[in-house]
Formats: C-alpha cells, sequence, structure tokens
DNA sequence: AATTAATATTAGGCATACCTAACTTTTATT
DNA sequence: AATAAAAGTTAGGTATGCCTAATATTAATT
C-alpha cells in the first residue's frame, strides 16, 4: 500500500516530467510543488527509490519506473474522474473541483473508480479539458499549445490550463472564457507579451502570465 | 482540523453510547472497536479531552461533549450519504458499501456534503437502513427491536442490522432476506435461541447470533 | 476484608512525514 | 581554474498515532 503522501509525490514527479517533455526532474520543482521544504523530497526520494517507483542516484537524475509510472497515472485518473464527478453531477463550479478532488483521488478502491468511470459514461476529458487515462494507464496527449504561441490573427481553442488553482479559474470565468472557447489573437506587445485578444466579439487585454496557463489547439 | 484518526474515535464512541442507550463507554469497548491497543485509545482520549470533544477523567467516564457529539454525528452522516450513493448510483451490493464509505466519510467539504444530499434527494435512510442525520445533526431514532424479541406468531419487518460486516450481509443476501422484507417468526428453541422463521413463504433455520443482529419493526 | 482478576494508565519505542541548520556537490560566473 | 551561487544531502528534532511492558486503580470473588 502507498500512502497519500507518496501517491502525491509520484503524481507530481510524472507532472513536471509530462509537462517539460523530458524526465528532467528536480527535488527544487518538486518541493515547490508540493510546498515541502528539499529536503523532505529527499528523504521520501529514498523511500519511493526502495519500493522501485523511482530511479534515483544521490545527486543524480529523478525518474519514475514503469511502476512508478503505473502508479502516478492511476492517481491522475482518481482526480480527472472525481472532478468529472463533481463538475457534471454535483454542479460543482469550474474552480472549486480541484480542491476536493485531491482528496478523493486517493480513495483505495479500483473497484470505485470503475464504477464511476461507468457512472459517468466513460468520459474522455476532465472538466479543465485534461485527458482521463484508462484502467490500463493510456493516457492521450493532444498536442497543445500554450495561448503566447499563437501568431497574430490566428484563432484557435481553449481546451486546457496549466494553472489549477481557482484564483486563475475564477480569473478566466470572470473574463466570459470556458472551455472549448473560440479565441483570437488580436494583437501582442513584444516588450512585455501583454496580448489582446477577441472572445466572444470582445475585446480583451491579458497578460503573459495569463497567456502562458491557457493551453490551447 | 480534525484526524481521520479523531473522527474514527469519535464515531465510535458515539455508537457505542447509542447503542447501549447509556453513555457508559470504556476504554476497552473503544479498544475492541477500533482494533488498536487500549493504551491508544487512552492517549487519544487525552487529545479529545484537549480539545473539548469528551469529557474524560483518569479511571473516570467517557462522554462526548456536545461538540463531539456534533462531530461524530456529522461523520455519520458523511458516512451514510455516501453509502447511499455507492449503493443507488454505482451498483454496489449491500455488504460492500461499508468499506468504501469509511474512506470516504473523512473527505473535509461541507459543501460537498450538501450537494452529495442534494443529488441524492435528501434520502432519510441508508442502504442497511439506519437513519441518515441532516446538516444540523438531528439524527431519527426509531425504535428498533432484535428479531430475537419478536414473539412466535408474529410478523415484522427488517428495516437494518447491528453488524455491518460483509460476511453477515452477504449471509443476509443468501438467505434471499433483504431490507423492509416480512420476517414471520414460526418457532423458537428456549434452549439455544434457535429460530424457525418464514421469509418469502420459504422457512429457514436461524441462530440466536442472527436473531441478536437483525432489527425490525 | 483480603485477594485475585479485569481494566486503565504511564513510560519508553517505532514509523511516517514533516521541519531547520549545517554541510556537500554541482553548476555558473568571473 | 578559482570562486561564488545554487541545488542537493545529512543530521537531528517535532507531532501524530500506533505499539509493548510495567504499574496503578477499580471491580469481582472468595
Amino acid at each position: 500500500m502507498s500512502s497519500n503522501s507518496e501517491e502525491n509525490y509520484l503524481k507530481t514527479i510524472f507532472h513536471i516530467g509530462f509537462y517539460n517533455h523530458q524526465s528532467e526532474v528536480s527535488t527544487k520543482e518538486i518541493a515547490q510543488l508540493l510546498d515541502v521544504k528539499p529536503a523532505s523530497v529527499n528523504e521520501m526520494l529514498k523511500k519511493l527509490k526502495e519500493k522501485s517507483f523511482v530511479n534515483y542516484e544521490k545527486y543524480g537524475k529523478i525518474q519514475l519506473t514503469e511502476i512508478g509510472k503505473l502508479k502516478a497515472i492511476n492517481v491522475i485518473r482518481n482526480h480527472r474522474l472525481w472532478e468529472t464527478f463533481l463538475y457534471e453531477k454535483l454542479d460543482f463550479t469550474w474552480d472549486e473541483v480541484h480542491e476536493i478532488a485531491e482528496e478523493l483521488e486517493h480513495i483505495t478502491s479500483k473497484k470505485l473508480i470503475n464504477k464511476l468511470d461507468k457512472f459517468l459514461g466513460y468520459p474522455e476529458y476532465d472538466p479543465h479539458g485534461d485527458p482521463i487515462p484508462n484502467e490500463k494507464g493510456d493516457l492521450k496527449f493532444q498536442s497543445k499549445k500554450c495561448l503566447t504561441e499563437i501568431e497574430i490573427g490566428k484563432t484557435c481553442k481553449m481546451v486546457a490550463v496549466k494553472d489549477n488553482s481557482s484564483p486563475f479559474l475564477q480569473y478566466i470565468v470572470s473574463l466570459g472564457l470556458g472551455l472549448n472557447n473560440q479565441i483570437k489573437v488580436i494583437s501582442r506587445e513584444s516588450f512585455d507579451g501583454l496580448t489582446v485578444i477577441e472572445i466572444n466579439r470582445k475585446q480583451k487585454v491579458v497578460s503573459q502570465k495569463f497567456t502562458d496557463n491557457v493551453l490551447v489547439i
């Protein structure tokens, strides 16, 4: 059995590697994302190595093993299915689901998750547009871009966000923006990346911090 | 914030007091029900006293405070709502829901529970026939009897069980018995309490251990 | 009432998972 | 290449929640 804490470490290591498109994961990054000190990360890495969930040598690279990866994906599956449940069935808003799913994802029954999956009609994407892995651990990879990368004049569709924090999601909602909405890039200031976008025929000025966190296709 | 462990202690203390119709709760009983040693119970009681969840003096009576009672009832509410969800929406069987609900009951969002309650249509009883407390902590008390107490020749209705363990629930199912089913008491052996009951026009012989654990009205 | 049995409590340990502070190794900069 | 900065590691400490073994108190039995 793995503890909640262990599962959170695995999930975080997976996320960093997945988004960076590389398995270059650092102690510092893990510590920042989990809001713990690097010393704690180090300690946990030893335990995870002991259990064959990560490959890791002193001062060396940190990488999930196949087993570790499967475990991580499983937690992500749980998380995204619960988010879908909260959003679709219990009428939670976009920005509320993440925090509660952080707790629900650690419930240990496989049967529960599979029955939940069935109940939800085997959804492919969660409310944030992220793909839901299947029971075997297959994770669809939709090649997404940051809104920052979209050329001026082009129109794209928001399919996910990088930052799942409540303040960010609330800000998105306040802009009148939702999942699968069209965004047209009107102009971009090269100095600071300040961008004018058009949503539902209305123009809005957004920062680069914003465009970096919006994923589109 | 209370830990899962604390919540389990409060729930257990409440249960013992509730079923015994008294607030006579002993360290030993708590230890047995939680499957820990009396020493651990003692330690936890000090913490619960510190937090004003129990009244307790060395070698003295153990009793929940009003706050402790509310906390306990809240956990029970969570538990029973989740059981109802698992049974009604996810098609779990009677005997499977308890164990999973033991984990789900500790999820900390009040909003979640209230939305779940709404989603389920504000149910009054869980799949085992136990009443579900409302948000304020009001707990219906249905005056139930053991099947053992029912006179010969009388017919009654099974509304709940005392023992929620999987083997017991599976045994009940194998007898063709379900919640709200009629039971007629045909005869009872005074020597050992062996009882003949009629379920759906079929007669079955059951032990006193069985009739002690079946609650009827 | 004295003794035995049952129950409750304390003391000292262990594992998890975090911390701070000191130290080591690696990486970057001059 | 030497030094400074950044990142990683170790050592020792804390809180939770469990344990065993020894001790104290209460209840039951003779």
